[in-house]
DNA sequence: CACTCATATTCCTCTTAGGGAATATGTCTT
DNA sequence: AAGACATATTCCCTAAGAGGAATATGAGTG
């Protein structure tokens, strides 16, 4: 996973545009319109994003659709569930530790202790 | 969905934390080690993501021990699996427009490309 | 209490990114 | 080909962000 995906979103008009694009391909000039963005700056954020393999264009007439990239949000999605997939396994290891705490001790008091282990 | 998330997550130094911090949680020294960025640096990375609300920090005797946050990549995982949701749809469209012109038999004109697949 | 280790914060500098205005490129239309 | 429209690019300026070095805060240990 590449930080500029995620740096081409962290842009809140950028974010603004790819939620634009979400309803479906839209004009340079339509995106400007309904963001209340001047068109250059449109056009600056759109090559970003292009770069960032979020947005394609396909010229229609004499403008240019501009459309998501589903491969874009599949690999976002898939980084994602690598990280989803980790809190099971801790959650059982959680599972474990709170069982091994309650059968060791069950009982607490004002000195929290220190968990030993690194040298 | 914020764009500060994305933001958190575009730099490059803090992306490759938070696949540090994948395998479990980590003190500050020991990312700093591992990455072989310097201290401050690291302290900075963490402020940005913890205000993200990517991870949290948990005092352990006199270090700071950082984890990923599960509920920042859910949060991910249910925007990136809306948009997902489009692509379907946006499929199912273009069946209907294929089947459409299939039916419509009206060839020749300015059919200029074909996309390549099953000859 | 003084000391030390671990982390956070500050100050400085420099590069980069974003907005505004103007202009270049490109593409239909007539 | 000239003109009109749509988009991209450039220049300028300002501000945000990231690294380096030094220092402040905080917590545990003798």
């Amino acid at each position: 996973m590449h930080a500029s995906t995620f740096a081409a979103l962290g842009e809140p008009k950028r974010l603004e545009i790819v939620e634009l694009l979400r309803r479906g391909p839209v004009s340079v000039g339509d995106i400007a319109g309904t963001l209340g963005i001047r068109q250059p700056q449109v056009s600056k954020h759109l090559k970003v994003l292009r770069e960032a393999g979020v947005v394609e264009d396909e010229p229609v007439a004499r403008r240019r659709i501009y459309h998501l990239v589903p491969s874009a949000f599949e690999e976002l999605g898939d980084w994602v569930e690598s990280f989803e997939a980790l809190w099971e396994r801790r959650l059982d290891s959680l599972g474990d530790l709170l069982t091994t705490m309650q059968a060791t001790r069950s009982d607490a008091q004002t000195t929290p202790e220190e968990k030993e282990g690194s040298p």
